[in-house]
RNA sequence: GCCGCGGUGGCGGAAUUGGUAGACGCGCUGGACUUAAAAUCCAGUUGUGGCGACACAGUGCGGGUUCGAUUCCCGCCCGCGGCACCA
């Protein structure tokens, strides 16, 4: 019979999928298992043969612990907030609901042409209303917690996409997507205060051996913590300017001060200044600049405050103070302390301005320094700290979140605004008030005090995204919702709490929906949780469920080493405060998918047409053999470039198979060749450990080594099938033809990962190579605990040894016990 | 600039508590089958020299340690990814 296998694969996706195959069981005994892959944004392009990579290996993972004994949970969901379904909208005047839900559709169908079993009965979608009212239900449990603030902030704003993007969505200074240049604008904006978790961040990473080091290193640079001294310099302005620095030692070399151009220190001090007006064009003109003029040129430019200096306190001399916006009044306290002997951005300062340069460490040592001359660097930093009562201080690179964004296609914020103190202050002593944070969150706009006011979960409804015919951007720096009354103007009951656009009587006090919405991060920061308890209507899931299936154990996906991957760890450490975990990191396991990329080693992309879809590779060679290709290419944490080539090497490994088990099945054998049976028990192991450790490729090459070994010879059905079983997960549907051919029971898929039996593993005999002199000249085959006298004698006694050694001396005979002799003569 | 990862045949790659480099797959060469082709099967395939047995060289480059180095150490070169004036 030919292998064809179009002709079944259709037919058992159905089966499994009706006999509900995947499903993960809530209540079971046995060991669970969770696997997580990062899941897709369910774009209008479709995917191409780099998206199912990451989704064959966790299919194939999970299909071995499923047959291992495991309790497996593997679900999938989707990503379908964001820019682009707004966009795709708009563009086609449809509400966006209809776009995402056409574009999950066909990703759906690609998933299950390609046999992924997943557990659909939890399937998430960031966007059903069902699902974000509990993402802004986690978002009270900010805001209760004073983690939610509200601040007016420079943020990049992209006129062109008529919002405002985080810096992780800026590359090169313009706009990640589109590549739109991007402004610095003040606006009032959601922030979340990541930076209260940043230590815990940090010091958790321990918690963490089963992640990729250069995920855990990228993300200790990203929070960037450092340890330093604060303290002060006193000015002739009468104004003390704090500066932080983690090398206090150096303070004999401050040659002078450096403060940020929009620090408040700045503002400060400049009154006194005697040439305020070259200032005043300098601040202007440094304000000006984008993030990408100040990437394009690192050349350092800075002014002088004349007429004003500090007092180097160890020193005691009077140094000048300089404006240079190569320091960051978001950082630290926005001014430095220069010592331009010891750092090369003040060192370039220093050359531009003129400003002199003096030495005080050598070789580790402390020199020009006064008293601290000789000492080391540690007890010179302590001398200084006592010296002029410096404070330890810890500063992070990492800065709060800014979480709004000015789009129609997110997460409403769960937040009306209500004017006026005397109203907040009612609606605090109704059910209303345990959601309170301590600080009230307010702003001011035409002498009017607004005031932040939680909707309780139990009303949330109220805060659905309204159906409306237009949901453009209103081309200000409001995002749509700001343009629909029926959005904006609504009451809230003073007693209850209660949201609603009628007002009915008494109580009820007027009050302006939020119209800024949650970044596509946020529905993103928690989904792993939801799939435990994916219809839980009365909170994000149960504490039961995490208990029983929390953390993932496997988490897989390419990409977001530090945004994604910091901000899951941080929402759900604000979870674990709000008691409704118990664990405290995410993902026990984090495996690091490579992409695929195009056959010139490039980015795929839609816009290039540089690639192939998965439809045609089906049409060509079938779902088994593709997503046998995808394990095969190459190690699964390397980018690789797309090549059909060995495409055709998997195909005929099941054809090999096929033909095989046609001879099998017909031979009826009791009993495999004895180096059959030692094969197949060889790769057996050699499967399962490869499996667990994620290395796919030498797993489908140990299957194809075997295959060659016993194809020639006697095989029994037992072993066949053992065999079968090991090719189950990366060719489930082929297994599971043959495996209903040979009469068996039930499914494949759910039979059990066949066991080694160590007595028919034939390694007693082994190759022992001979070298001599470093070089490999000949090899014996020896029992493998032969003992060092029979190896030397069996040695001796070789032809090739001979010739070698005729005429020589053995000078030394070195044995390592079944693997090799080297001679020395 | 800083941090991380990597460099092995024509190609994807395998092998690292130091122990036969190039498994497996693709491609290529020759052969069998066929009227012919496809498919399949068999043999070969790191380079150089040799009819051949075989010899020498060989894991980015230069050194070192070792009986033995793709693996460890020192100094470079190149590529990829991330961060980027963070005091």
């Amino acid at each position: 019979m030919e292998f064809k296998p179009e002709e079944f694969e259709k037919k058992w996706q159905e089966k499994w999928e009706s006999l509900h195959l995947y499903r993960a069981d809530d209540n079971s005994t046995a060991p669970r298992c969770f696997v997580v892959d990062m899941f897709p944004y369910p774009s209008g392009s479709s995917m191409h043969v780099g998206h199912p990579r990451g989704y064959v290996a966790t299919d194939v993972y999970s299909r071995f612990k499923r047959m291992s004994g495991f309790n497996v949970l593997h679900p999938m969901g989707w990503d379908a907030f964001g820019l682009p379904a707004e966009e795709t909208a708009i563009l086609n005047k449809e509400y966006p609901t209809v776009t995402v839900n056409r574009n999950i559709d066909k990703f759906k169908l690609q998933l299950t042409m390609l046999g992924l079993g997943y557990d659909w009965s939890r399937e998430i979608n960031t966007t059903d209303p069902k699902y974000y009212i509990q993402t802004q239900r986690i978002f009270l449990e900010f805001f209760k917690r004073g983690l939610a603030q509200n601040k007016t902030v420079a943020v990049n704003w992209c006129p062109e996409l008529g919002t405002v993007l985080a810096n992780e969505d800026i590359v090169d200074g313009k706009s990640e997507r589109g590549g739109y240049p991007v402004y610095q604008q003040p606006m009032r904006q959601w922030i979340l205060a990541i930076t209260q978790y940043a230590d815990r961040l940090v010091d958790d990473l321990e918690l963490l051996p089963h992640w990729p080091e250069k995920i855990k290193t990228a993300q200790r640079n990203w929070i960037g913590r450092s340890e330093g001294h604060e303290f002060e310099f006193v000015t002739t302005a009468g104004i003390n300017v704090p500066v932080f620095t983690t090398r206090l030692e150096t303070l004999p070399g401050a040659t002078f001060l450096v403060l940020a151009p929009d620090s408040e220190i700045t503002k400060k001090i400049i009154p006194s200044a005697a040439n305020l007006a070259e200032i005043k064009n300098y601040i202007e003109i440094s304000g000006q600049k984008t993030d990408l003029d100040k990437q394009l040129s690192n050349e350092k430019t800075g002014v002088i405050i004349e007429g004003v200096t500090a007092t180097n306190s160890f020193s005691n001399t009077q140094i000048p103070i300089v404006i240079a916006d190569y320091v960051l009044s978001s950082y630290g306290t926005g001014a430095i302390m220069a010592v331009p002997a010891h750092d090369e951005r003040d060192a370039e300062m220093a050359q531009v301005l003129k400003l002199p340069v003096v030495t005080v460490v050598e070789a580790d040592k402390m020199i020009n320094a006064g008293s601290l001359s000789g000492e080391t660097i540690l007890e010179a930093r302590q001398k200084v700290s006592k010296m002029i009562n410096a404070t330890s201080q810890k500063r992070f690179k990492i800065r709060d979140w800014v979480f709004s964004r000015q789009r129609f296609w997110g997460e409403p914020f769960p937040i009306v605004w209500v004017e006026g103190q005397d109203n907040y202050e009612l609606i605090a002593k109704s059910p209303v008030g345990k959601w309170l944070p301590k600080e009230p969150v307010s702003y001011s706009n035409e002498a009017v005090e607004y005031f932040a006011v939680p909707v309780l979960p139990e009303f949330l409804s109220a805060m659905r995204l309204p159906q409306v015919e237009s949901y453009q951007a209103t081309g200000t720096l409001e995002g749509p919702l700001a343009g629909i009354s029926e959005w904006v103007n609504t009451f809230i009951n003073t007693e209850t709490g209660e949201v609603s656009n009628e007002s009915r009587g008494e109580n009820w006090i007027p009050a302006l929906r939020e119209t800024n919405t949650m970044p596509q991060w946020a529905g993103s920061s928690w989904y792993w949780l939801r799939y435990m308890d994916p219809t839980n209507e009365t909170a994000p899931f149960s504490k039961e469920s995490s208990k029983y299936w929390g953390p993932v154990n496997v988490y897989a996906g390419a990409d977001h080493a530090v945004a994604h991957l910091i901000y899951a760890r941080f929402w759900h450490k604000m979870m674990q405060d709000a008691g409704m975990v118990d664990f405290p990191e995410p993902f026990e396991r984090l495996e690091f998918l490579g992409y695929i990329l195009a056959a010139d080693g490039t980015k795929i992309s839609k816009r290039k047409g540089n690639s192939r879809s998965p439809e045609d590779i089906v049409k060509e060679v079938g779902a088994d053999a593709f997503r046998l290709y995808e394990t095969f290419i190459g190690p699964f944490e390397k980018p690789i470039p797309w090549s059909d080539n060995g495409l055709i090497g998997c195909r005929r490994f099941l054809e090999k198979i096929w033909r095989l088990a046609e001879t099998v099945i017909e031979a009826k054998a009791e009993v495999s060749d004895p180096a059959a049976a030692s094969s197949i028990n060889k790769t057996i192991q050699k499967v399962g450990q490869d499996i667990e450790t994620f290395k796919f490729n030498t797993a489908v090459s140990s299957m194809m080594i075997c295959l060659n070994e016993i194809q020639k010879s006697v095989v029994s059905i037992a072993d066949f099938k053992s065999y079968l079983a090991l090719l189950a997960p990366f060719a489930p549907h082929m297994a599971e033809e043959i495996w209903s051919m040979s009469k068996a029971e039930g499914s494949i898929h759910l039979s059990s990962w066949p066991k080694v039996d160590a007595k028919m593993i034939n390694d007693n005999e082994v190759t022992v190579a001979i070298q001599i002199n470093g070089k490999h000249r000949s090899n014996i085959m020896a029992s493998r605990d032969a003992d060092e006298a029979t190896i030397r004698g069996l040695v001796l006694n070789d032809d090739a040894v001979k010739k070698y050694l005729a005429g020589s001396e053995l000078k030394k005979f070195i044995y390592v016990p079944g693997k090799i002799v080297s001679l020395i003569i």
